[in-house]
DNA sequence: AACTTGTTGCAAATCATTTGCATGTATGGA
DNA sequence: TCCATACATGCAAATGATTTGCAACAAGTT
């Protein structure tokens, strides 16, 4: 169940983000499953992914604690209305969503980084986080729709 | 209720994005809110907009048939899960959300304009719209917190 | 004017996410 | 180490935006 080594415990108790978040088991399955995830997951698939038997609610409770910190960030597809979530941590990655498929493929950079926009002083906000998605057609979608004309 | 000029329905009927795409009444008056529209909109608040009586779904399916066009760009905000429409056309608008009271405070300018990325020409993906979004905290908020203490 | 095919309205269904409440437990202090 | 208490959890029910089935309609075509 609890697969955390001592380091990556120690990571969790003494992150700034997450001092005064109580470290239950249930909570450490969670960061668990996040850190070694490949992808942004939703909440039904950590879900899956923990070995435990733990209530969909709580992985929400806990996602949602956890994005109001800042500690994770959470992005939602416009392409099917499902929210996917990613530690902030992690080299964060964007994708590019097909219309038609729905498939994501990865950006290789991110344009935010490093940007600064003059709004953000002139209201004095603070980011933390940023969610973005590029949405447009794959090289099989635009194909098969070439062969097909659209609807 | 249908209050297009003869020079607006002409370029809904001309978009070359529109082709196919049949103009009847309710897609006339919806296209006419969007086009009215100072900000991005709910499905809800285009239909309190609209002076006809037209069904929330069919809202919706229209919404949907824009957005798969690149006509119009759907943003999730991931505050309260709503989805906001605005033209593509329309000189597009990001914005920085804050993560304590949902309010919305517009971007300057837009960080993607301009922007390639390697993986889209690898994998020939064709990037019609971009949604982004920024998460943080407002100045209030952040004064709000600093005498409260995180719960 | 008739046809064909996509569109609408309505109401019911979906389905991810949220919430109330009684029970359980992590954490700090004695 | 043990307690108290504030915060977490599980469960099941509620929410609420969005989607869908289906029969009646209407846009664009021939």
């Amino acid at each position: 169940m609890d697969t955390l080594s001592g380091k990556e415990l120690l990571q969790f108790r003494t992150a700034p983000q997450l001092k005064g978040f109580r470290l239950t088991r249930e909570r450490r399955v969670i960061l668990n499953v996040l850190l070694e995830a490949e992808k942004p997951l939703t909440a039904e698939e950590i879900l899956e992914r923990l070995q435990a038997d733990i209530a969909l609610s709580t992985v929400y409770r806990t996602l949602d604690k956890l994005v109001r910190r800042g500690y994770v960030q959470q992005t939602l597809l416009s392409t099917d209305g499902h929210a996917v979530f990613e530690l902030t941590g992690k080299a964060h990655r964007h994708y590019m969503v097909c219309l038609d498929c729905h498939r994501m493929f990865p950006l290789a950079s991110c344009p935010i980084k490093g940007f600064h926009d003059r709004s953000a002083e002139e209201v004095d906000f603070e980011v933390v986080d940023h969610s973005l998605v590029l949405y447009g057609y794959c090289h099989d979608c635009r194909a098969r729709r070439k062969s097909l004309g659209s609807q």
